[in-house]
DNA sequence: TATAAAAGCTACTAATTAGTAGCAAAATAG
DNA sequence: CTATTTTGCTACTAATTAGTAGCTTTTATA
């Protein structure tokens, strides 16, 4: 069946329970964060007690280091099974609208820059810091080619823009919006794209 | 000397304390958290015991909404002495500049936005809730007059356009652009500014 | 059915921290 | 100089929670 077949029948049910125990955490990592995320909660969302959860990951730091890493592989694999024809403006349209989509469909918790803490453990965290890096890398160039073909605003440093994008993914904007607003997921994604590509005077000429 | 100059030395003292206390707080929001802050913190940074802070604050959550109160009608002071000729755009694009200036010098900590216990517990907070509204108000109206006037995009919902203008005051960029760019703080609050209005295109005809 | 091994759990520990009781020191008044 | 009040502090408590020791149950095997 998968590639690595040798996989007994409980191993398997280890890989699957481990799955499990990560999409309990990204859920409550997304609503209270992971200074108020308690490791019962995690267990006891998963129907199973703390030193079984002890048996996966060998901290809580772990545990979150690994959800975060699963969520940027996530995007990693967006990103490379994206048409390759596609300009670079688009690629970096359809990978914001792709993480806003998972944000609204309770996903993706809220990213690092939230908390000093939380940023220092995941920089400790090298698995981790290899991802990003090798993210950061291919979003890099596709933001130097799209400034380069005027897709994106060639006066403003190349920092500016990938920095604002990347609060994109994690803008406040989105929950405030699906909680307070009348509109709809892909209406609140739509907006969102506008919002970061045209600005919020809109498309003119000035 | 002030309005009410009937207070005493010793209350004059105690209200400079109160606004130690809370400038204190302010920067341990900044860079710790709501959750990580701890009441010790406070007061050893003020250079009192406690119990003495407790003098002041009866709870870790007043504390806080006192020190949101405080950042808050810091906006309304600074929105009421702007110049009344200025166009609605230019009150708002004001008021944002700001924001990102007391940020970038230190003084604003995260907004509610970041965590459901905080936010929750401010909503809790009806002096907090208050001031709020109030200035979200004043907010919305030149909202509505700016997109009438075609200065803001008058084809999104005013909502999108608010919640947008609000994530930007504690845009995450702002701090990574301090951290790991070479900008200076005037220049990252000019990026940031035409980032927000005009968007990462950038000024174009389409 | 008896035995061995594995899986999972209850119930603990050590550390942290909001909030407080009650004492000590200083200032003020008589 | 003594009495009273105010101010501030040390040292506690109760609650929470990461992480663990060691027992119990289940499963697999012979």
């Amino acid at each position: 069946m998968s590639i690595l077949g040798k996989l007994s029948f409980k191993d398997q049910a280890f890989k699957l329970r481990e799955n499990a125990i990560l999409d309990a955490t990204t859920m409550i990592l997304k609503d209270k964060g992971f200074d108020l995320m308690t490791m019962d909660d995690v267990a006891s969302a998963v129907g199973i007690s703390k030193p079984s959860l002890y048996k996966h990951f060998k901290s809580k730091e772990d545990l979150v280091g690994e959800a975060m890493i699963r969520l940027i592989d996530g995007a990693g694999d967006f990103l490379d099974q994206l048409d390759k024809d596609l300009k670079p403006i688009e690629v970096l349209s359809a990978m914001l609208e792709w993480a806003l989509r998972v944000r609204l469909e309770g996903g993706m918790p809220f990213l690092p820059s939230t908390s000093a803490h939380v940023r220092d453990m995941l920089t400790r965290n090298l698995k981790y810091v290899g991802r990003v890096l090798k993210l950061n890398y291919q979003l890099e160039k596709l933001v130097a080619k799209a400034q380069k073909s005027g897709d994106l605003d060639a006066s403003l440093p190349s920092d500016v823009i990938l920095f604002s994008y990347y609060s994109r993914t994690c803008d406040p904007a989105v929950e405030f919006l699906q909680r307070y607003s009348k509109l709809d997921n892909e209406q609140i994604i739509k907006h969102m794209l506008q919002v970061c590509f045209a600005g919020l005077h809109g498309p003119r000429c000035d």
